[in-house]
DNA sequence: ATAGTTTGTTCCATTGAGTGGAACAGCTGT
DNA sequence: ACAGCTGTTCCACTCAATGGAACAAACTAT
């Protein structure tokens, strides 16, 4: 529909795109997939039926929604990666540590991923869970991630995703953005300063593998109220730091 | 291919294969894909040009693997299902106030899915991940979920998928099982004695709501060697139940 | 009750799209 | 240089996805 390049199998892409407004809507009904997708209700109905008999969707009454399926697929591949793997107990040692949310982010598809996310006990809730999906340029995550690509590869990201702004305070100039990138390599953390949400401070620190590859970033997020200009310059850094280094060392062998 | 029931698009139904395939093999190239599907090696290489193009799998020179996007997917239905918002901090504090490994569990489709899972410091390792599926007769978890179904639901299950022996004390007998369910439901836990993994002895208490309806299950597994017949019967299970019961004061209202 | 509206579902002719064989290209090792 | 692998492209054939129409079931309103 949108560009018929050497990708085939057209069928396949309308089932995502179910899918996807599934995802989007939450629990929905056919007509109203049917006009939201632009696609005939019978068409709809087949792919909601190939989706129940394959157990991707599960109906309640009249509306069809997301099944835990998909939590098997989405549990394995995080199971699986080897970044998950070894950070995990960082992680959560972070959130207990401090009391914050703690999360782990990699890159793909030139977006931030959450690898994981962890809530102390008087932790923001922000409704961050693994697979979200977050523009790397707005979070200190990201920063932390950019910072140690490849300058052709921030090129091509920059390229397809822009700077788009979240909050008044992101950046959006790409001068900016590499000065930041620079201070970052220099001093070996990120920091986020209300750029993707308003009153919530972050501090990330990249996890680099020994080839100088950047694996992800590891961070920690607090109010404003709660993170003064001491602990945002000085003390979380070193935490979040030294947690990251734990990670590199066990990353290599 | 199966059956051609009243289930339409048979093409995306050979998308999910390729997806399954690649969950159960792990990164995979295109003539093996094809190899064990059955398939031409043309159709899989556009099945898997169509989902590398929606994101859905990530190459790796040759080889084809599933996706973070898919983690975006699972993460999205965990945190929105009300069970998990509720209980998630309870499982928490059981790995962490008993060391070993707390599960929560629901029941979809036949089977037990793990909603959550949390190691403790000491806990064993068991390659339990969030979404993955198992037999709902074979472990405590499952057991008290299925003592609290309405019988008829039970028989469906049974007859769908039978009674399998995971290890030699796994229940294969109906009768066995439904005098177990009968005690589960007396004194309010149910108990799993290596009946899914040799050494491994679990503890799980059923989540019910106020109208009867049993929402899932909460549970604590260690080994045999650190639980001994005292915490079995008398210790664990009442931290167990206490921590179901917490839940459930949560889900009214 | 009755008529009207909206839902999900089924049916079927049309044609558009998935399929799979063959041919091609790129790579590795002998 | 050759043989045996890969992944990829191309294209004719035909099978299956499509979407309109007709259907039944569930509500709402008169």
């Amino acid at each position: 529909m949108t560009e018929n390049a050497p990708n085939r199998v057209e069928t396949s892409r309308k089932t995502i795109r179910v899918l996807d407004a599934l995802r989007e809507h939450g629990s929905s009904s056919v007509t109203f997939l049917a006009r939201e997708l632009g696609m005939n209700k019978s068409t709809v109905h087949n792919h909601l039926s190939t989706l129940e008999a394959e157990k991707f969707v599960v109906r309640d009454g009249t509306d069809y929604e997301l099944s835990l399926r998909l939590l098997g697929f989405g549990g394995y591949v995080q199971h699986r990666h080897p970044l998950y793997q070894v950070a995990k107990r960082e992680v959560h040692r972070l959130a207990s540590q401090t009391g914050e949310l703690a999360n782990l982010m990699v890159e793909e598809y030139g977006q931030g991923v959450y690898l994981a996310s962890e809530q102390g006990e008087r932790a923001v809730d922000l409704d961050i869970y693994p697979g979200l999906r977050r523009p790397l340029h707005a979070i200190g995550l990201g920063k932390a991630i950019l910072a140690h690509l490849p300058s052709d590869r921030v090129d091509d990201i920059i390229e397809e995703h822009g700077l788009p702004a979240e909050t008044d305070q992101t950046i959006t100039d790409r001068a900016e953005l590499d000065a930041q990138l620079a201070t970052v390599r220099d001093r070996g953390y990120a920091v986020d300063n209300e750029e993707l949400i308003r009153g919530l401070r972050c501090v990330g620190a990249p996890i680099v593998a020994k080839d100088g590859t950047v694996l992800g970033a590891i961070s920690v997020s607090q109010p404003v109220s709660r993170m003064n200009n001491e602990r945002f310059t000085d003390e979380v850094p070193d935490i979040v730091q030294s947690a990251a280094n734990v990670i590199e060392l066990h990353t290599n062998h």
